[in-house]
DNA sequence: GGTGCCGGTCAACGGTCGTAGGATGAGCGC
DNA sequence: GCGCTCATCCTACGACCGTTGACCGGCACC
């Protein structure tokens, strides 16, 4: 009972999937539409007849919901900030990897991720006290990312295995204490 | 009075020199050995004819000195981190980036990371005290790339122009706590 | 029940890349 | 001075990439 627009709904899920975890694994230059294709089952020309170029699948396929905003004390927003990192280590990290991959090689993924990363640096260095909130709300987000970076992308030994809730319970320390509570 | 000798040391010197801004602005797949051969004014045939492959460039130009080995108390270590990081954000970039950035899509270059990376991250666990020093140490280089992915690979603004020796006091806390001081 | 739309395939083009090999011309040892 | 070596350039090959357009077959509507 599938109509067709079901099944193309579902063709082109299958084909975003497939993206996002090449892009995720091998960034954005050695992800070839074909081999995208080839994952998803599919012909390379039905990829490019549904997303019109590379560049396209790559925007649809690392557009992702926004996170709630950040706000309260230094004390709320470090916990915030500790409850991502733990929900992107425990999570597959394919969505937390796409664009942190891909944008290090990709001039136009690297400004849609400053473009989404952006506002909530300036939510974080708000909601901080004292002074240089700005620098240390940077450097907060500096160690969420050198985590995320270290243990996916660089797989150094020390985080790889590490069990996400010893890891946050090991930064809070730090993040409390940069967040100025 | 430029011996032939004299003259091929310079050419491979420029050679090098515009492969490894090259692979750290874009990464291993968008440096074209053309473009470098460009860059440092020659024809790309001799390129191949000095290093035989953009592999075996890749690895020139990456080579460099070994760090002094990390030792002494938790503190005395987590000093010697912070230095490290205050001389690469004082310094210019490339030479942390070239490796940073080509690592995180190239296969090879990721596997030279780790063998350089990973018996510094044992010194420096082995000085950790406490439980968890591998996990600890993890952490502290975690860190350390974090902030120079941040600053320098992200170019996310808080840290970008932050004073090196203002991130490193703020971070001294946080590298110490970790250290188990 | 014909007919047009649409999910999907296939073959090809133009470009770029890594790489190979020949040509050239200037420096160096004898 | 002569011949060899070597730094350097030029051309070409094969592979692969993004992209295009023609083509096919079944589903849905009149």
């Amino acid at each position: 009972m599938t109509s067709r627009a079901e099944q193309r709904r579902r063709t082109e899920e299958r084909i975003l999937a497939a993206a996002r975890a090449m892009f995720a694994e091998v960034g954005y230059e050695r992800t070839t539409i074909r081999a995208v294709a080839a994952a998803a089952g599919v012909d390379g020309g039905l990829v490019m007849h549904y997303f019109g170029s590379k560049h396209e699948l790559f925007a649809r396929a690392v557009r992702v919901a926004a996170e709630e905003p950040l706000e309260g004390s230094p004390a709320d927003v470090a916990e915030a900030m500790l409850a991502s990192l733990e929900r992107r280590l425990a999570d597959e990290p394919v969505g937390s990897l796409v664009v942190l991959r891909s944008m290090l090689t990709h001039d136009e993924a690297a400004e849609g991720f400053r473009a989404a990363a952006l506002p909530r640096l300036e939510q974080l260095a708000a909601a901080l006290q004292g002074p240089d909130a700005h620098l240390r709300a940077g450097l907060i987000t500096a160690i969420v990312h050198g985590v995320i970076v270290e243990r996916y992308l660089l797989h150094l030994a020390g985080l790889e295995e590490a069990d996400p809730q010893r890891v946050v319970d090991l930064l809070r320390p730090c993040i409390r204490l940069l967040a100025g509570d």
